[in-house]
DNA sequence: CGACTTTGACCTGCGC
DNA sequence: GCGCAGGTCAAAGTCG
C-alpha cells in the first residue's frame, strides 16, 4: 500500500500510520499442511518479515528434504508436496488485509466448516508470480487473524 | 479506464 | 455413485 519494505510496526521509523495495517505476529507455523492439520506445529518467537520468512523457511527445509520426500513416493503425491510450501502466521490485528509488501488480488471467499467466519482467498498479483495466501479469522478469538502464505515469490517486491 | 472486489457457480477430491 | 466441503473461476460491480 504505501511502503515498499515491511517494517514491524514497533520499529523506530515505523510511525502509526500503517498500524492498522500490520502488527507484530506473536505466534507463527511453519508446517507441510494445512494449519487444521497441525495446530500443534507452534513456534513462538519474533518475526520481521513474514513473506521472507516463509521464503527462508522454504528455501531450506523445501528445496532438501521437503521436496525430496520419501523413497518410492507417487508421481501425483511428489508434485502435489511441491506445492504445499506453507507457511502460516497468527496476527492480532483488526484488518485483513496486511500491507506484507506484495500487491494481492482476493479471487474468492468461502465459509469454512468449523469456523463461523469466512475464509479469504488471495494471489500474488504479479503475472507469473504463483503465489497465494488465505486469510481468516481465528475462530477462537476474533482478534486474531491467521494467514497462510502457500508458495515463493519469484520477483521483488514491488508495491 | 484500469485494477481490484464481490459473489454465485463451477470443479474436484474424499468419505460413505 | 452421491453428497459435502474446500478451492477456483469469471462476470458484474466498484473505486480512484
Amino acid at each position: 500500500m504505501s511502503n515498499n519494505n515491511f517494517r514491524p510496526p514497533d520499529s523506530p521509523e515505523s510511525d502509526h500510520a500503517d498500524q492498522s495495517n500490520f502488527e507484530l505476529p506473536d505466534e507463527y507455523f511453519t508446517f507441510d499442511g494445512w494449519l487444521e492439520d497441525y495446530p500443534e506445529a507452534i513456534i513462538s518467537g519474533p518475526i520481521e518479515n513474514p513473506v521472507n520468512q516463509a521464503n527462508e523457511v522454504n528455501d531450506s527445509a523445501g528445496t532438501s528434504s521437503l521436496l525430496q520426500g520419501p523413497a518410492g513416493e507417487s508421481e501425483t503425491a511428489r508434485e502435489r508436496r511441491e506445492f504445499k510450501e506453507r507457511f502460516a502466521f497468527r496476527t492480532k490485528s483488526e484488518v485483513e488485509i496486511l500491507d506484507d509488501g506484495y500487491r494481492w488480488r482476493k479471487y474468492g471467499k468461502k465459509m469454512v466448516k468449523n469456523s463461523p467466519n469466512p475464509r479469504n482467498y488471495y494471489k500474488c498479483s504479479v503475472e507469473g508470480c504463483p503465489v497465494k495466501k488465505r486469510v481468516e479469522r481465528d475462530k477462537e478469538d476474533p482478534s486474531y487473524v491467521i494467514t497462510t502464505y502457500e508458495g515463493i515469490h519469484n520477483h521483488q517486491r514491488a508495491s
